[in-house]
RNA sequence: GCCGGAGUGGCGGAAUGGUAGACGCGCACGACUCAAAAUCGUGUAUCGCAAGGUGUGUGGGUUCAACUCCCACCUCCGGCACCA
């Protein structure tokens, strides 16, 4: 039991900080400002479990902590409530995701509102509201009339059981990331992103973020730059007159003994007439098969190939070589076509060996530019991201903005006229052939209106018939742009008003868990395209990236209803109370690494908090604390900005420990209560209230350490000898080296491992160490 | 295979190249109590009665001094993967 009955701290002080709205964010910052932002939740039925809270807990932190040291802090919370589990739970349960989704929404706003976090819930955004996604909308009509969302018909990754198509960021490995379901290549009419034509401006500006070293090299390889070149190689009695490769190693081209294509190629070529015997087929064929398989990547497949008939010429010596299918040889990758050079690729050499194929070795003289020039060939720079695979054959996303005439013909929506909301259906169940559910509801999908004089499409009951576009966006959409709203949340004439996006951006601490590759990307993309088109003025969305580790159950394995170990922060809150939570999370490890929840050891953290509560009995005119007091007000200034808040509960556990066992003041007692704040706020603003008789401790300054208190007066000097620890002894601060040499031979470890020798030599590191080297 | 990150007590973890294990959990003993819980106090890397020795994944190296820097290797976690 507790000294204090935390449940009513919680309680009073949360309606009471809500009623005197003392986290309203201005509309406009004064001098300094922090967008402090939280990637926003996924409202899921289940709740929150104690994983969760933990990043906004971090931001709450740090956003306390900003506003005490006089910035307006903008610090809001949103649903990204579009997606698949809603509509999962719509079939279910035939209950319309809407409804289900606010259900949710209302019971975590419930849940982050007893851990007495401070957000400015007048500024609460949802994805799925149509204020919203009118302007999700909107900037797809932009993509659009910039040239960079098209439609497509390639093949493209579909999942069978989710039954949609998916991006390639959406797969973990060749398996759908949501229900790991092998995907199938399907070709679907599709529309696309050219994030590829951002990529190079992506990977550039990487170096502008103060962002984990490890996010970004994701993001590098994921963007997959390449420099090469490509070159003809003729072919001789072929299908095509030459087949085109791609290389990165243009200088090896005097070594190439063979040219390896994919399957894919091959087929082409017989699609498209040309004729190839039953052996060849039936390889193409079982290839293609094998690699449409499942994957297993630890395990590289072994080399197949079939020999064509045909031959090509290599264009730096004239040289006749063999045309071979390859089953390493991936469609889809470069050209589908290589030159293989076994002598210097391994890949190509286990080919060579496995089908006796020459191996040429040869004096690598040129450069890569050199046989460019002179041979032809195409300087060419290739990414391994792919365009955004931007539809999805789903119910529950945003609408496309997008009606088809009866050519065919594509127009937008007219902006005057978004948003397009998303119809009711009787069923969102997807189908199997491609359909969105939407396909089913012809009042909506047949629409009446007409072209304007902008090439945008308006509705009137007197028009003609168009089609409506029935895929919906993926899930990434509002997340993609979600952080602009949240500076001008209720702004239905522009997306956000360019004074108040001046003011408030970029984001200055984003927190989050890892979405290197996808979420990070796309919202970077789409950020560098508002910039393009001036709806904002910096080129890059988060200026500083903070990774949270994630909180594991307490047998180690991730909390999950199928295993029966969630632990849920309203029963926390409940037994300790809301700063305990808060001070346990904090300090169980650093804070972006993964760690495992402990129902003992929350213990510590509760009763560090009731400590500090009692301290207020043995307040004192005296103070033995002074120098602590003050190195720790530094520490815990310091690791707040660095998002070290283990060690600064630590440190503020040592201080606690010694005024325990010494005595202070009561201006001591109060500037403890202003660092912890940030921390435990329910408890701290009680006490402070009570002996302060102030309004809040969350709205006061921030401590400011006393450099000249930080000094000691007395420091206690390592002696080592020969390097090993033989004693300490204390000596006033800044002793001059011979008073530290004097003093040392004093010691009993000098008398008895030095005696009489004399030194060889004396190492001092001041205030420190004095080392003597015999 | 490539690219990241990490290996420290029974556990979570702390250490600008300068007393390794701070702080917390757990455990042991003691105080309070009729008793228990709570609370408080003491102890708690390891070998040794002690003096002292050994210890931060392994093996080398640099240095007066290495958890920290360098080289080689092992293990675990994450990402990418026959990318030409």
């Amino acid at each position: 039991m507790k000294s204090y009955d935390h449940k009513k701290f919680d309680v009073y002080w949360q309606e009471k900080w809500l009623n005197n709205r003392i986290y309203e964010t201005p509309k406009f910052p004064g001098l300094k400002k922090v967008y402090v932002l939280d990637m926003f939740p996924y409202p899921s039925g289940e709740g929150l479990h104690v994983g969760h809270p933990k990043g906004y807990i971090a931001t709450d932190i740090y956003s306390r902590f900003k506003r005490m040291n006089g910035f307006d802090v903008l610090h809001p919370m949103g649903w990204d409530a579009f997606g698949l589990p809603a509509e999962q739970f719509a079939i279910k349960n035939k209950i319309h995701p809407k409804v289900a989704v606010q259900k949710n929404i209302e019971n975590f706003e419930q849940q982050l509102f007893n851990i007495g976090l401070d957000y400015d819930w007048s500024r609460e955004i949802d994805t799925t509201d149509p204020k919203f996604y009118k302007w999700t909308q909107w900037i797809f009509t932009k993509l659009y009339e910039k040239g960079l969302a098209f439609e497509s018909n390639e093949p493209i990754n579909w999942c069978p059981s989710c039954k949609t198509g998916l991006a390639n960021e959406d797969l973990d490995g060749n398996r759908c990331e949501r229900c790991g379901s092998v995907v199938e290549k399907k070709p679907l009419r599709q529309w696309v992103l050219k994030i590829t034509d951002y990529a190079d401006r992506m990977l550039a500006d990487l170096d502008t973020l103060n962002w984990p070293e490890g996010v970004k090299i994701a993001q590098k390889n994921w963007i997959g730059r390449s420099e090469g070149a490509e070159f003809n190689f003729e072919l001789i009695d072929g299908p095509v007159k030459s087949v085109r490769i791609f290389t990165t190693r243009a200088d090896t081209l005097f070594g190439a003994t063979f040219v390896a294509v994919s399957a894919e190629l091959a087929q082409s070529w017989i699609n498209s007439g040309f004729k190839m015997s039953e052996e060849i087929k039936k390889y193409i064929a079982t290839t293609l098969e094998e690699q449409k398989k499942e994957n297993d990547y630890s395990v590289i497949p072994e080399k197949t190939g079939i020999f064509t008939g045909i031959y090509a010429i290599n264009p730096v010596n004239q040289e006749k070589i063999p045309v071979w299918i390859a089953n390493y040889v991936i469609g889809g990758v470069g050209t589908g076509a290589i030159m293989a050079v076994p002598a210097y690729d391994d890949r190509d050499k286990d080919f060579a060996t496995l089908y006796k194929l020459p191996i040429k070795e040869i004096s690598l003289d040129k450069t890569v530019e050199e046989m460019i020039s002179k041979f032809k060939g195409e300087k060419v720079v290739r990414y391994k991201i792919q365009d955004w695979v931007f539809a999805r054959q789903r119910y529950w996303g945003e609408p496309f903005p997008v009606v088809r005439d009866e050519k065919g013909k594509v127009y937008m929506v007219d902006e005057s006229e978004l948003p397009v909301l998303l119809p009711e259906v009787e069923s969102y169940e997807p189908t199997d052939n491609g359909e969105s559910p939407l396909a089913a509801i012809t009042d909506w999908v047949n629409v009446k209106g007409y072209i304007t004089d902008k090439g945008t499409f308006k509705q009137s009951d007197d028009g003609k018939i168009f089609i409506r576009e029935t895929n919906t966006m993926p899930q990434w959409a509002g997340s993609s742009w979600y952080y602009l709203r949240f500076a001008d949340p209720h702004n239905d004439k522009a997306l956000i008003d360019p004074a108040l996006e001046k003011a408030w951006l970029p984001v200055d601490v984003y927190v989050g868990g890892d979405h290197a590759t996808r979420h990070l990307i796309y919202a970077r993309f789409w950020h560098k395209f508002l910039y393009d088109i001036g709806v904002v003025s910096t080129i890059e969305p988060f200026s500083r990236l903070e990774f949270l580790g994630f909180i594991l159950a307490e047998d180690g394995r991730k909390m999950s209803k199928r295993w029966g170990n969630i632990i849920n922060p309203d029963d926390v809150v409940k037994e300790y109370g809301a700063d305990t939570l808060r001070v346990y999370e904090m300090f169980m490890a650093p804070f972006e690494q993964t760690a495992a929840w402990s129902t003992s050891s929350i213990k510590g953290s509760d009763k560090f908090l009731d400590r500090v509560y009692n301290l207020q009995k043995k307040i004192s005119t005296e103070s033995t604390v002074q120098t602590e007091l003050h190195k720790t007000i530094k520490k815990v200034t310091e690791d707040i900005e660095s998002f070290k808040f283990n060690t600064a509960i630590s440190a503020m556990m040592i201080l606690v420990n010694s005024m325990e066992a010494g005595s202070f003041t009561k201006e001591d007692y109060l500037l403890l209560l202003q660092i912890l704040a940030p921390f435990a706020p329910h408890l701290t603003e009680q006490v402070w209230c009570e002996l302060k008789n102030d309004k809040s401790v969350h709205i006061g300054s921030w401590p400011k350490f006393d450099e000249k208190k930080i000094v000691e007066k007395e420091v206690t000097i390592t002696l080592q000898i020969g390097g090993k620890m033989r004693g300490t002894f204390i000596v006033p601060f800044q002793s001059a080296d011979n008073i530290l040499l004097e003093e040392s031979k004093k010691t009993d470890g000098y008398k008895k491992y030095v005696g009489e020798n004399e030194p060889k030599n004396v190492i001092i590191v001041p205030n420190r160490l004095i080392n003597i080297v015999i």
